[in-house]
Parts: C-alpha cells; structure tokens; sequence
DNA sequence: AGCACGCCGACT
DNA sequence: GTCGGCGTGCTC
C-alpha cells in the first residue's frame, strides 16, 4: 500500500494545470494534509506545489512516481474548505487552480526553488589541507590548490547558493563547474519563502536560589557589568528582550553574552508578530444603543447568525444610517458564539478611521490586511487568523480568503464598488466568492450600500431560486436625525452662454467664498478618469502616443516628462511638436493640480488640500492630509474618488462637482449607474451633522436621469429607469457577459484567431441550440459580438482582439468558451497566441 | 514557466 | 571542426 498525494504544482501553463501524483514519504505520513505546501521534484527542478487530495495505490510504477521532497509547513496554509472553494473558482472564472490558490495565500508564502551545492560525502576531507599534497583519492583526479580551497569552504560553511559562491570566488566559476562535473561537489533543491518568520532576542537568567547568589559572588569585583546584568535578570525574575536590557542597563550586546557563555543567562530567539498597529492605542467603544431601524434589521441579522444556515442580506442604508454600527453588533453576536467574521471593504475606504472603529470594538481580536502593509506584516496578521489568535479580520477583497476555521458571518460594505473585482487573473468577484464560503459555512452575508449594484438589487427581488437571492433590509434615515443635503444641479452649459468660461460655476465659486468666510469647510470633486492629462499639438492636433502600447502618455509635472500608464515607457516632454514642429505643444486636460491653480487664483489665499495619486504615494501621507483636514488646517479638500467615500468631516457644509459628466460618457452600459453611485456618495459627505449641508453638482447634462435621481436622493427611482434600460438592450443583470480577449504579436494572424473563435463559439452554442438573437425573448440565448479591437489595441507589443459573450445566466457558457480557446490554443503549439477570459467583466474599456 | 534535447550559422 | 542560436516537448 502506497500513501500518494495530488498535488497542484506552480507552473504556470495550461498543460500543468491538472494534479500530479507524488509518493508520500513514511517521515511526512502524519503531516501531510489536504492543503499541504510542499516542494516536489518536476522535471529536473524542484517546484512549489499544493496538496489538494490523498490517497493510496496499491502498485506504483516506480519509473515514474517521484515522492514529495519537502513539507513546507507544519500547519498547512489551506484548510481543506479553500482547496475546494479554488476548485469552484477555477471553474466559474475559468482559471487555472494555481492562481486560484495562490491568491488564498499572502504572497510570503510563494516559495522559489534556491539550489545549494554540498560536498559529497565521501569527499568531505579533500578540502583539508594534507601533508602530502598530489596524493590520489580513489579514482578522483588531482585536486589542486584551488580546488582544495573551495571544497573546504563549502564543507566549512555548509550548503551555499551558486551565487554565493560566485561571488567569493569569481574567477572560480569553471573550477565550481570542474568539481559539480566529477561529483565531487553536487547540487540539491530546496524551496525558499519569500520572508522569514520574525524573532527577537530574549535573555533570561538561567540561574536560581543558591546557584545564582554563588554565580553572583563568583565574579568578585571583575566584570561588573555581568554582574549587573544577572542580578537585572534575577530581580525581574522573567525573560526580557534583550533590547530593553541594553537600552535599560546601557550595557552592550557583548556584556550578556559573555554572561551566556559562562552559564549564566540564556539568549533565546521568540517568535513574534509584527504589528502594524503595535504603537497605535484605540479607544474601547461599547455598542450603541440601536434605533428602531437598525433594531428591525438588527432582527433578521441575528436570526440568521444563531440559525447557523447560509441567508444573503442585501442591506440597503442612506449615508449615514449607522450601517456601520449595525455590522458591528452583528459580529460581536457572531464572535460569541465562538465562530468569526471577515469584514470586507473596497481598499479605498480602509482608512484610519474604519480601522479605529473595530479595534475599538473589538481589540486585540481584530486582523486587518490591506495593501500598504509589507510583506511580513501581511504575512503576520494572515498567520493570527490561520492560527486561531483573531475572530474578525477586516481587509480589501482578497480578506474573503481569510482561512477561518467556522466563519459565520461575512460583511460587505459598500456592496457595489467596482473594487471587488479583481481584474489579474484569477478575476474572481469577492461578493460571488463570499456568497460560495458563506454556503460552505453554513455563514451570513450581509451586502451593505446606500447604493446596491444593479446585479445584486435585481438577484433580492426576483423569485428566482437562484444560489444567491438576498433578503433585502432597509434603513432610510440618518441615525443623527439630520437631513439629506440638498442637492442643486448647475447647467454648466448656462455658464458658458452667459460668458463664465472658468472650470467653477457662479455659484459654486460664491458657495465656496461663503465658507470661507465663515469658516466652514469644502470638499471638491473631480472624477480623476476621463481627465487625463495628455500632450498635444494644438496647430495640427498630435498626440503624444507610447511606441509600445499605443495609449496617450500621460504628463508628469514633477519629473517634466511624458509615461505610459500601461507598460511604464517614458520620455521627455516634448518643446516643439515632432510632427509640425510647431512650438504650440502642450499638455491638456484637468487635473487636480489645474483645478488647485485656479482656486488659488480665484480665492487669493486660500488653503487647499489636494488628494490624489501624487500627494498620496508616501505611506502614511493618506491619513496625514485627512486629519490636517480635521483639524481645520484647510478650507478646501480637492480629490477624486479618495473623498468620496467613508469620510465623515462635521465641518464640511459644502460639496462639489466639478463635472458630473466626465462619468457619465465613458463608454460603458454601466456608466449611468457609475454617475449615480458616485453622485450619491460624494453627496452624503455634506452635513453630516448639526450644520445642514449643500451639494452642488456642474453638468452639461442636466436633465440625465442619473443626475436627476441622485441629487433626489431617490435611488428606487433611479433603479427603476435604469432596469428598464437594461431589460431593453439586455444588459445585465438581464444577461450575463463573458469578455474573451485574445492577443498575438501578428496582427493578420490575430485578426484570423478571433474570427475563428468568434464563428466556433456560434457555430457550437448553435449545435447546442443556443445560439440566437436574445432581443427577441426566444429560446436561443447566446450571442457573441466581435471580434473588435480593445480598447487598449496593443500592449508590450501584443495587439488584442475581444469578443463579447452575451448570454443567458442559466447557461453554462464559461465551460464552451474554455473549451474553444482551450482548441484555438492548442492549434498554434507555440505560445504565441494567448486567450483572457473575464467571466461578469467590470471594466468594459 | 523552465529546462533539455536537437538541428543549423559565425568563430577560436 | 565547435559554441551557441532558439524551435518543440515534457514535467507525476
């Protein structure tokens, strides 16, 4: 009987992505689990691979089956349930189980084959020098001087990288080959973490009672530094870091241990966590008392966390209903019950604040994970919750991996942001994976917004006994009592008509000199996409193009030069244009800078707070500027969607838009929705509190119902027009989409591929009776458009077709697509073609 | 993805 | 004559 393992192995290629059998060696019989990390041989190298299920054989082919070479971990990082939940992803999103595993896992964990080269050992005292030198080992050759040399070292220093040793002995490097060549030196692999587990050093006396007055009494007026130090350790009677030994006694590193070495102390290193918060104190908060709202909802939350039975809550509160607070008494529920709960929040809005909130409530309880921790740091706080020592984690999207044990509830805010969806492969959606872990778990899920996406409000209406239909929640006012700002549109099309060709409409322009003048605050908008500032020639219209990718570049005030925003190309600003040569060349377009120019122009004096990617880069810098902010150190905070959301300043009375529209034309079927969302959330920043607050929105679309819908706060009316647009042209959520993009460094072989993916993609779902025009309601439920060019039609030098597949939910369209590509690929055995499928797209330019 | 095996150009 | 170019084939 042979124990044999299934392992997925990190290699990146469609003919790898299927388990492959290892022989469990005795020693890891007891170790090795479903959800192991280990190290397995894989042609001639050794590669990171998973354990995804065991068994046994009673016969072997021996000339195949290699045994698994090392187990990586004592704990296996994947508890059984994400192993199964990679396979369902790898399934609906149509990706490999690698990538699917590995996105479960902090990225400490993505371990690379290091070679080190030994002596063997029947070589081992070749290295040493000998009385006689030229005598013969065995059959071996001659060692020479240099040769005699480095075995000594290796076998001195023990197994050493080859780049180690290329860096001692450079010149060496074919004598290095010599030895590996007549196996005097060999070669192993092992697998290396990208990170180490972190320690401290600890000291502690290592003497009591009589031995250490003796020990004591022994040093007799020499080394009294030693003495000090033991008699410290004696009088705190418990091991101290021995940094705070040094730094408490002024004494050095050397002085303790010299005390070590006589017996005296012990110096240990602890493992410990790093903790990104360590030097941070947060108030402790109790729960609030809960308004009759959130008491109702409140209700149904409970009901499911002690039915231990998998409901979807769609939670749909106005800014400012106390959402928040509502989460956080459903997980304290939760947590006393003895399981735990993942909060997840678009990475945007994890902001200081958020955190306080739930280390407030819940302490030392908490792991939070978002993307400015280091590698360690994420790796530590991802270890507290695999290791049981937290109950709540709250993080961006990947949080939902959290490996829990019995996960009971997991929270959503702001159900509706694009964020959640990841756009690298695995482009998985963390609401469609929380929902999954949430049926595994028998768990709650609650989608929180004041704006749901449409796909979510639509699945919680309909009847439909699809896998995921919320229950949707209501809470309509502002637990503070106070009212909804009021909302006023500005023609900005008026403006122009009446000669005001600033980027501030009059009243907007005398609504922030109001606040100034009396001390209130501001918070302007500006939608950053759409906005890009690019170069161009202004007497024959040349634009400054990236070579490679064939996007504008982007200009850079601060560096004075033009980038890529896509493969990172760069080159300086241009002072005459290359196509002309006409001087008249010169970047355009709003940016945050220009829009901060103004103002100071228009309101001589006045302080701004700008927010975007250039003032923000700098860890840190993000909650710096808000709390200057806070503390009333500026009249205006000027972002894009970094202000939009979460943010909650008592003083700001006034919020604009500086152009609604810039949203609104982007060319997607959810751009409308985008405007709403935006609009809604930009607007529930202002008066928040006693002061009442005023929104001001610029448009040159003022009679768009997007527009119209949000500054009426009417989100059921909003939904209602835009369903109806949907339902028409069928948009989700009354179809679903598959975007397959398809690239190749030949354009003409490139265009030839996507048409015949195109037709076999028809002509299959044809043959399925699928195929048809899904405007006329019949049967026939697929439809695939394209192929056209992407958006972005080259990148890295790869030109990219796309097809869209449109089709109805019920079908299993994914695994027809997989399969095509899965032919088309294959028919060009080199690799040159590569085929993407983003299976429920969100960005669709 | 790597890494090796395997067949054709410019050099000691 | 060899060193080395990268085409294609495989990995339990």
């Amino acid at each position: 009987m042979y124990r044999m393992a299934k392992v997925i192995v990190d290699v990146p290629s469609r003919e790898t992505d299927r388990p492959f059998d290892y022989l469990i060696p005795e020693s890891m019989s007891s170790w090795i689990e479903v959800g192991s990390r280990v190290g397995v041989p894989f042609g001639r190298r050794t590669v990171q691979g998973f354990v995804v299920s065991l068994h046994e054989e009673l016969e072997m082919d021996s000339s195949k089956m290699k045994p698994i070479d090392e187990l990586l971990d004592l704990l296996p990082p994947l508890p059984p349930d994400l192993v199964e939940l990679a396979a369902w992803m790898s399934r609906k999103y149509a990706c490999s189980m690698i990538s699917a595993l590995q996105a479960m896992i902090p990225s400490a964990l993505k371990g690379k084959a290091e070679r080190y080269i030994h002596v063997a050992d029947e070589h081992e005292n070749e290295g040493e020098q000998t009385a006689e030198p030229g005598v013969l080992f065995g059959s071996q050759a001659l060692l020479g001087p240099a040769e005699r040399e480095i075995v000594g070292y290796i076998h001195q220093a023990g197994p050493v990288t080859m780049a180690h040793l290329s860096g001692r002995y450079p010149d060496k490097v074919e004598v290095i080959k010599n030895l590996l060549g007549q196996g005097i030196l060999f070669e192993s692999q092992a697998i290396k973490d990208r990170i180490r587990k972190k320690t401290v050093k600890t000291v502690a006396a290592a003497v009591s009672g009589e031995a250490a007055k003796e020990a004591l009494a022994s040093f007799g007026g020499k080394a009294r530094r030693q003495q000090e130090v033991l008699q410290f350790l004696l009088e705190v009677g418990v091991p101290l870091s021995m940094q705070e030994v040094l730094s408490t006694l002024r004494v050095t590193a050397g002085t303790v241990k010299s005390l070590a070495d006589k017996g005296y102390a012990t110096i240990t290193d602890v493992e410990v966590f790093r903790d990104p918060y360590q030097d941070r104190r947060f108030k402790a908060t109790k729960p609030l008392e809960r308004t009759p709202e959130q008491e109702n909802v409140y209700r149904y939350l409970a009901e499911a966390i002690d039915s231990r039975r998998q409901r979807v809550f769609l939670l749909h509160g106005v800014t400012g209903s106390g959402k928040t607070e509502v989460y956080l008494q459903t997980i304290e529920r939760c947590i006393s019950q003895g399981r735990q709960a993942i909060v997840l929040v678009p990475e945007i809005s994890l902001t200081p604040q958020m955190v306080e909130r739930f280390k407030g409530r819940f302490g030392s309880k908490v792991a939070v994970m978002h993307s400015r921790l280091s590698t360690g740091e994420r790796y530590d706080e991802w270890r507290k919750i695999r290791e049981g020592r937290v109950q709540v984690a709250i993080g961006a999207r990947s949080a939902v991996f959290a490996p829990f044990a019995d996960l009971g509830l997991i929270v959503m805010d702001e159900e509706h942001e694009t964020s959640y969806k990841q756009e690298e492969t695995p482009k998985y959606h963390a609401r469609d994976v929380a929902v999954e872990r949430a049926r595994q778990h028998g768990a709650a899920v609650i989608l929180g917004s004041a704006t749901p996406s449409l796909e979510s409000y639509h699945a919680a209406r309909s009847l439909s006994s699809d896998d995921f239909a919320p229950m949707i929640l209501e809470m309509k006012q502002r637990a503070s009592g106070s009212r909804l700002p009021g909302v006023q549109i500005i023609d900005m099309r008026e403006e122009l008509r009446e000669g005001n060709r600033s980027m501030f409409s009059r009243a907007l322009h005398q609504g922030i000199a109001q606040r100034i003048e009396r001390g209130e605050q501001t918070v302007l908008f500006l939608n950053r996409r759409g906005y890009s500032t690019f170069v161009m020639c202004r007497t024959c219209g040349y634009v400054a193009e990236c070579p490679e990718c064939d996007i504008s570049l982007t200009y850079h005030q601060k560096s004075n030069n033009l980038r890529c925003h896509y493969c990172g190309y760069a080159t300086p600003t241009p002072t005459e244009c290359p196509e002309c040569q006409s001087e008249h060349i010169r970047y355009f377009g709003t940016g945050t800078q220009r829009v901060e120019g103004e103002l100071s122009k228009l309101f001589p004096g006045i302080r701004v707070i700008r927010m975007d990617v250039d003032t923000t880069s700098e860890k840190g810098s993000h909650e710096k500027l808000l709390q200057a902010f806070r503390e009333k150190k500026g009249d205006v905070l000027l972002g894009t969607q970094m202000v939009a959301k979460g943010l909650d300043f008592p003083e700001v009375t006034l919020v604009g838009v500086i152009a609604a529209d810039t949203a609104l034309n982007l060319p997607d079927f959810r751009s409308a929705e985008k405007t709403f969302q935006l609009l809604t959330q930009v607007a529930g920043r202002a008066g928040r509190h006693q002061l009442p607050g005023e929104v001001y929105i610029q448009t040159y679309m003022p009679e768009h119902y997007s527009i119209i819908h949000s500054s009426r706060h009417d989100y059921h009316s909003f939904v209602r027009e835009e369903l109806q647009h949907r339902k028409l042209l069928h948009y989700p959520p009354y179809s679903r989409l598959i975007l397959v993009t398809l690239s190749h460094e030949q354009l003409p072989v490139l265009l030839r591929m996507a048409e015949n993916f195109a037709s076999e993609l028809r002509g299959k779902a044809q043959r399925l009776g699928w195929f048809g025009d899904l405007d006329r309601r019949t049967a026939e439920a697929l439809d695939v458009l394209g192929p056209v060019a992407s958006p972005l039609p080259r990148i890295k030098n790869r030109y990219r077709f796309q097809c869209m597949v449109k089709y109805r939910g019920d079908l299993d369209a994914v695994s027809l697509v997989r399969e095509i590509s899965a032919a088309m690929m294959g028919q060009l055995r080199d690799a040159s073609l590569q085929i993407s499928i983003d299976v429920d797209p969100q960005m669709l330019m």
